[in-house]
DNA sequence: TCATCACTAGAACGAACGCTCTATCCAGGC
DNA sequence: GCCTGGATAGAGCGTTCGTTCTAGTGATGA
């Protein structure tokens, strides 16, 4: 019975650290909220990962990585074209943004600020994540014929336009920064056909 | 003498504050940190913030805003072509981010992320802050021929990218997204001619 | 049957947190 | 010369932090 314990209070810490760093950041995060809110033990928490809560954060922001890697996966997938994809993206992050009542945006962005220059695993888990991303978005437009250096440049500005229109809904509360995002962004793209 | 050393030593706290929590975030920074480098003593920080840390963040995030505004004003003054303004603004920024070893992001960003939905206040000050600068960028492009919803619409998104290219550009230390974003918020303009 | 070991459990530690409190300083008004 | 009150000063409050530590549990393989 070892697996299937493991890898369900692993994977319980660990998803539950992401969704509380998302909210609340990484300082703010303690490990006893961890631990309380994932129904596991301090004991089980430094079992698991005992590099501690630094451990613990570079691990949450890989989930958040694949975690929006798959959430992007699937717009793509839904939409042939790349700027209608990326406009249903736009639509679909509002969406979940508001549904969440407006806690739940990038998962990824609150503990990298916090991180950036202070903990470099954070901080390189982060790239990482940001990279994985932009490769996603530029297969996506080579794909569709794109030139390469086209797709690279297009793909940093997309991730990073979302992005911020995702900080800027959150903040206001609207879901119009990301409703104009989506429309600038396809009509980026559109001018490179 | 109560003018001179009252201003000082205030503006010495709020200054501190905003550098502070610009590098290391809300939950990261402590009082004593900011008393110290602020050379003031915790008397000092809770006679002038009665309402204490938070309500120091709150003026914090307004000096950061103010200071960012500045920037934008300067940068808009030089430039008399908007879309040539907002790439001298990328590349400034990308300046100052380097020069600091990468340290000094957006003064509001980091804080505003970490409170947002559990401090209204700061919420609040860096709603305000961002509304503020979308203003600068809409009235810099209805001054040189803009529509209304064009410049309005515009704004959002120059700031969004803006915001999430140095966010980028933070995290993976370099100058590309910034200079990207740069070229891209331009050509997005210009498409608007 | 028993030793093993992954895992659970939570008390306890020193350090740091935000904040309160009292004491002191000192320039300006009477 | 004294009083007032803004400003400075820092010890100390209770709490929480990340982390360590020892004890205990229960399924597994010999």
């Amino acid at each position: 019975m070892r697996t299937q314990h493991e890898i369900g209070t692993r994977e319980r810490i660990v998803r539950t650290t992401s969704r509380l760093m998302q909210r609340q950041g990484y300082e703010a995060t303690g490990l006893k909220q961890i631990s309380q809110e994932a129904r596991a033990t301090l004991g089980s928490v430094y079992h698991f990962f005992p590099g501690g809560k630094r451990e613990l954060a570079v691990e949450a922001v890989r989930h958040g990585d694949t975690e929006f890697a798959e959430f992007l996966r699937a717009a793509f997938d839904r939409e042939d074209d790349p700027a209608a994809a990326i406009v249903a993206c736009a639509r679909d992050l509002a969406k979940g943004l508001r549904e969440s009542g407006w806690l739940d945006g990038c998962p990824v962005t609150t503990t990298a600020l916090e991180s950036a220059g202070r903990v470099p695993e954070i901080q390189q888990a982060a790239e990482n994540a940001y990279e994985n991303w932009r490769t996603l978005v530029r297969d996506k437009l080579t794909r569709a014929g794109f030139a390469d250096d086209v797709a690279h440049d297009l793909a940093h500005s997309v991730i990073n336009m979302l992005e911020g229109a995702e900080l800027s809904a959150q903040v206001s509360q609207s879901e119009a920064p990301l409703e104009i995002a989506g429309r600038h962004l396809a009509r980026l793209v559109d001018s490179y056909r």
